[in-house]
DNA sequence: GCTTGCACGTGACATTTGTCATCCCTCATT
DNA sequence: AATGAGGGATGACAAATGTCACGTGCAAGC
């Protein structure tokens, strides 16, 4: 019996070509493709998927919560995460949130198809260089409520705007930032942000 | 006699996603395909070429630069331009540079045929909704040195930086980052330089 | 029980930004 | 010849930002 398989990838492209490459396979079954993350635990259900193929960076319900989601709605069901490179700071969190692998995108199609087998078998599949980059790079250094703030940061907004939409004082959220500053090194608010963002400590 | 086409796009999954997908068009030959803008000239000379497929977005030379250089280095080989989608601003640079057509990389596979064979024959090939974004949100309103100071400033270096990099005083570079912020709308410099990123102004 | 780390806050301070007015020079248009 | 737009610069000023010191309370760990 083939492996049923549900893919969610914000590029039409890249998973109209994940869906063809994968469907060509004779023990794999798309059952559903997906443009963002909110409706995937529902299309798990639905289709009974065995597999999730989730991009980590989409609209909506990004590809972390949506792993979540998938294990609470399906805990037979296996996630594999794909990426687009680097952002070494998703794989910890992905496996911390349900999900059995983490391949990145320019993977040849054979080894995608069998990190899909191996997931399903209920192996674990990592991308040895990200993990490698992973141990290298190490967890995110900022606390919750640092990368919180340095997220609300994150699209130029000013620090009332940051206050206002963490419901935090101005003072707090100057703190907050200066830290962060210091933690990724950053010289500049910006600076900081796009570092974050680099390393995946953002989401 | 087949279409000899060289791709580039940075995403190995794409390239060879765009690179399979064509190459079973009995008309359609691709005879390269590279990761990044620098060697597409090159290549295209080498083999020939007849339609050079090129995303914009690309580490090295980027794709309009590389437009300009296929057209350069091969007259007679026609630029269809592929992009990720929004981004009107562009289009207009695109067409300057020489491509003959611009379309959006989640078109079907089919139409995407049909763009290299009409770019082929000479005809110019644009997606209408991308033409119809071109039109409404226009041309980028800034001048030559306040995009390029905007560049500058989208790494996130404080204004001392910018200055050192585009050889101008402090207080033009801030003269231009406020025109840059009145134009855009943006409020701060981040907002400036998100809008106009988002809005292919800045390349 | 004591220390440590994090969340959250205040207030003061030096720097950096962003804004504006006002120059100069050049080049294309009229 | 005059006008206007763009590139480049200066100086002054208000507002925002980044830094620090110093508080509080809470939870986890030794």
């Amino acid at each position: 019996m083939s492996i049923r398989l549900v893919i969610a990838d914000d590029q039409a492209l890249v998973r109209g070509a994940l869906a063809a490459l994968l469907g060509l396979e004779p023990d794999i079954e798309v059952v559903a493709e997906l443009g963002d993350g909110t409706g995937v635990a529902a299309a798990v259900v639905e289709h009974s998927a065995d597999v999730a193929m989730l991009d980590v960076e989409m609209p909506g319900l990004d590809g972390i919560s949506a792993a979540a989601a998938v294990r609470r709605a399906a805990p037979s069901c296996r996630v594999l995460m794909v990426t687009t490179f680097g952002r070494p700071g998703y794989l910890k969190r992905a496996m911390l949130a349900g999900a059995s692998g983490f391949v990145v995108k320019d993977t040849p199609a054979r080894q995608l198809a069998e990190a899909v087998r191996r997931v399903h078998q209920g192996l674990r599949v990592v991308d040895p260089v990200l993990a490698a980059e992973s141990l290298t790079a190490g967890d995110s250094p900022l606390t919750e409520r640092e990368g919180e703030v340095l997220k609300a940061a994150s699209d130029g907004g000013t620090v009332a705007d940051i206050a206002k939409s963490a419901m935090l004082s101005e003072g707090t959220v100057r703190n907050y930032l200066s830290a962060a500053m210091a933690k990724t090194g950053g010289r500049t608010r910006a600076e900081a942000v796009r570092i974050a963002e680099d390393n995946g400590w953002l989401l």
